[in-house]
DNA sequence: TATTGTTATACTCTATAACTATA
DNA sequence: TATAGTTATAGAGTATAACAATA
């Protein structure tokens, strides 16, 4: 293995525990802001509906990087539990559209909080031109 | 919500996206490493081991910030496999030390090439200087 | 024929709590 | 009493392929 290499190996190491600790305390705190249940990837899910609404089902399947099955169980989840509502387009009768209820809307607040606190105290030691810095470099990816 | 909020919350997303595209393209092409079917999950786990072994199972479930009842199964399953053995500690009887056999050595060295491969190419769009920067940030997370 | 989305199935991963053994 | 690890159970997430409807 190259130095390249397990340096590459080293940033996913990194990459798959700052996940998974953004994801433990995500949890950890989810009865104060997840009333709904929709979990992790319903609540991601949900703020990229608000990022994009109307959303088509490809584009969030794209987005998210989820498989297109998967994305249609997550949605009908959030749909049965009044969060999301789905409409034909107009363009194109093969595509359903996604957008926030009211209900939906309050809980993608109440996410945004939560998922700002948790990344707030994990970005604790970096300096604010550090952060705008990783937010950079994460973008280009 | 306040903008820092926002930006918080726009990294949370980025951060997402690029550990499922990581977990995507590793999936696609794991019938040419993952030859004993670990899952990521595993491959993960097996890196790790290699780190720090002999590794008590602890301080597994600590770098790879998962619970220690999967962490349990986890190592079972590997061992299973014959990718990994136990051994009690000579210093505490509780814990148990997982070290690799020969067979995980070598699944050790694929899974490396294969995850250096999948994030060479995701960070292609950065320069050397670039990849540095975003790794010693990380590290300090 | 390609695209959009759904269904079905099997499997893996995860969270939680109760439990054993040792310190 | 605290710590290291295991077991059991239920639920959530995932991959895959086959399918229908529209472009």
């Amino acid at each position: 293995m190259s130095t390249n290499d397990a340096l590459d190996v080293e940033m996913a190491k990194q990459l798959d525990r700052l996940m998974r600790r953004i994801h433990g305390r995500l949890t950890a705190t989810a009865e104060d802001f997840d009333v709904h249940k929709v979990g992790p990837g319903g609540g991601m899910l949900l703020l990229t509906i608000d990022e994009i609404a109307p959303a088509p089902m490809s584009e969030l399947v794209q987005r998210l990087a989820r498989d297109k099955s998967q994305m249609t169980r997550a949605v009908q989840a959030l749909e049965a539990k009044g969060l999301v509502t789905r409409a034909g387009s107009p363009d194109d009768a093969r595509k359903s559209m996604v957008s926030l209820t009211p209900a939906g809307a309050s809980a993608v607040i109440r996410i945004q909080q939560a998922v700002a606190k948790v990344l707030d105290g994990l970005l604790e030691p970096l300096t604010a031109d550090d952060r705008d810095t990783l937010r950079s470099l994460l973008a280009r990816l």
